[in-house]
DNA sequence: TCTTGTCACTATGATTATCATAGTTACTAT
DNA sequence: ATAGTAACTATGATAATCATAGTGACAAGA
């Protein structure tokens, strides 16, 4: 294919977004660090991503300025990713498109009886469903207020991937 | 390439929006639709995708039961596309991307004085700028909500595009 | 009637991103 | 000395993408 249309310059918002998030491997990795994977050999592995994707996709997403490249080891020298404010920032995304596949991308009965990812608001206690705002206390969900807990499916599938 | 990762079957959530919305193409289709263009041309004209593809989205979002294809003249068959519930309720990760890029995505001052698209609020009258939940009466934004403004740098870009 | 126009597509060909797999580098541990 | 770990890079086959041109079915004007 000729390479790929330039999103960049658009004025519609939108379209900036679709740039960076139009993107299937994109996803998967901000996804990743959002559940706190941070190595390379990790994000590899959990997503079933090729080696050379990870790292073109993380190359970009640092020079988006949507993660950071740390070294925590010199010798050898070993790197992990973190997101940074305007990574952090994305959780709104992420966490409408977990809300809309739980509501519409499963069969009924395929996760057990709940959702295959459950949330609960860490301030107040209250499984928070699929909203945007606290069903218990009525506050917005925002980066860092949520604990979740995987479905016992979920659960197995990222056990096996991580081998 | 190869034919690309199969993510239908994942139990994870954000995995199985990302088969659909993990692709530039579908995002402009339906940041269309939310704008209401329903026509083919239109929308190939104002995403600047080539005819094939937006074919071929089209029929893929038409499976996936996010949009419905409605004869709108019989003679010549001409049709247009319409956002199912299914499809409508994929706003809040719409509205989400625009709110990132909003904060995010432009240099200052690219877009005039305010943001590339001003939101506001029907039930109230309120500017929602960039919030999940109206700032003036406190009720959570859903699709349908929001009236929204162009800036006069979005507006020349969609006209011309219109031709 | 002949030509032009509209609209929803389909067809073709060159280009390139993607996947699978194997290999590299630079160490540490046994 | 050999094996292991971790973060990558290299290679090659394949298929998705873009640009462009073309099709079919009709309407409207000259």
């Amino acid at each position: 294919m000729p390479k790929r249309a330039d999103l960049s310059d658009t004025f519609c918002p939108v379209g900036r977004s679709a740039e960076l998030l139009g993107d299937r491997a994109v996803l998967l990795i901000l996804r990743d660090l959002f559940f706190g994977r941070r190595r390379f050999e990790e994000i590899a592995a959990n997503t079933g991503l090729g080696p050379q994707i990870v790292s073109a996709r993380l190359k970009l997403l640092v020079e988006q300025g949507v993660i950071e490249r740390h070294a925590y080891r010199e010798r050898p020298p070993r790197y992990e990713y973190r997101l940074t404010a305007k990574g952090k920032d994305l959780f709104d995304v992420l966490y409408a498109m977990r809300n809309w596949a739980e509501r519409w991308a499963y069969e009924e009965g395929e996760t057990g009886s709940g959702p295959a990812m459950r949330y609960t608001h860490r301030a107040c206690g209250a499984d928070v469903g699929t909203s945007t705002v606290c069903p218990g206390c009525g506050e917005p969900l925002r980066y860092g207020d949520l604990r979740g807990e995987p479905s016992a499916a979920l659960k197995a599938e990222q056990a096996a991937k991580a081998g």
